[in-house]
DNA sequence: AAGCCGGGGAT
DNA sequence: ATCCCAGGCTT
């Protein structure tokens, strides 16, 4: 088949079957930034309500500027990648001082914004202004290694060298963005990662992959991701009036920017509390699996007459809790254990 | 080039 | 358990 037969039934396939997201409704290249940033590494079920809620606190860039970190991570909380939202934030004012409050409209001015890569550079230019660069993002590694064959692995420079170069020779200039989001929407609708719908796909007869029956093999990845073991013990302080404490996350560590009870990490699972207060117990163990660790959280509750004055805390009643970015893990275990938690 | 950053859903 | 998701930053 040729690039331009290709092109063309690829862009009618995705007349008839694209999904329709609030993002496509709209030419604002605020809201396209916004839904990108979200999406990286992120599916759309999980990112569309998030969408929508993000866009209803800061409705432009300005807004965003305008925020607090904290606003901006409470917001994301629950996301994950919080550096995404610290980012595009850090970004929002770059676009105020840096761009006279005007999104850049080249691939060249887009990566200049903090947390705009190659991919999202890509996507906003095509989407938003029409420039021919094509997006290479998990679903088009995947549809384009099975396609046309590519066995070079997608997470080496070399290999993505060559799927770039692929997908800006397939690209037609005239329309890259709706080719660019139909590329990535067959990925996702079916040329998926396990079980994809080859029987029914449009492509069937000149699959490269399906000939030679390498679909299962394609595409080439690389690295692994090891997975380690961490012991975290939150320490859960209640005075009589109710009042807490938190302490907030600042290390290059996971949850930069969150707040959290605060935490004594141990290399081993032995934690326990010294019977030197009033009353204390602690919890059963918490697991909660991260890509690359596996967090095993206790929380340690002291109940006690003078709260301890620790250095980068906030004190706070325990109704105060939902006004913070917490992580998933802790914010669970409040609404799991609300029993503990009287006024949240 | 390699390591790190969340959380959830599918298998 | 394992993989992957509209990736990017730091070192």
């Amino acid at each position: 088949m040729t690039i331009k037969a290709f092109s063309k039934q690829l862009l009618a396939w995705y007349q008839v079957y694209h999904r329709k997201l609030p993002w496509r409704e709209t030419n604002n290249a605020y809201f396209i930034w916004v839904s990108e940033i979200i999406l990286q590494q992120t599916r759309v079920e999980q990112g569309l309500g998030y969408y929508k809620r993000f866009l209803s606190h800061f409705p432009d860039v300005q807004s965003l500027a305008d925020a607090s970190e904290d606003e901006v991570l409470h917001v994301w909380q629950g996301l994950g990648y919080y550096s995404r939202a610290r980012n595009m934030q850090f970004a929002a004012r770059q676009v105020v001082h840096d761009f006279q409050g005007m999104i850049p409209e080249t691939y060249e001015g887009l990566m200049r914004l903090k947390g705009v890569g190659s991919y999202t550079a890509a996507a906003i230019a095509s989407i938003a202004f029409g420039v021919p660069c094509a997006v290479l993002d998990g679903n088009v590694y995947r549809f384009l290694a099975r396609y046309f064959g590519i066995a070079d692995a997608t997470d080496t420079s070399k290999g993505k060298t060559v799927f770039e170069t692929l997908a800006n020779k397939i690209l037609p200039k005239a329309e890259p963005g709706a080719f660019n989001q139909a590329m990535m929407e067959f990925g996702a609708l079916v040329c998926t990662p396990l079980k994809p719908a080859c029987e029914t796909c449009i492509f069937l007869s000149t699959c490269y992959a399906y000939k030679h029956d390498l679909v299962q093999q394609l595409p080439v990845k690389i690295k692994k991701v090891q997975v380690r073991k961490r012991f975290l013990n939150f320490l859960v302080y209640q005075d009589a009036n109710g009042m807490t404490i938190l302490e907030k996350r600042t290390g290059k560590d996971i949850w930069h920017g969150l707040y959290q009870f605060p935490l004594i990490e141990s290399a081993t699972d032995d934690f326990e509390l010294e019977a030197t207060h009033h009353q204390v117990f602690v919890s059963a163990p918490q697991i909660h699996q991260l890509t690359h660790q596996t967090l095993i959280a206790r929380f340690g509750h002291i109940y006690t007459e003078k709260l301890p004055e620790k250095q980068n805390t906030v004190v706070l009643s325990i109704e105060q809790l939902k006004e913070f970015p917490l992580p998933r893990l802790i914010s669970r275990y409040i609404e799991t254990h609300s029993e503990l938690f009287p006024g949240y």
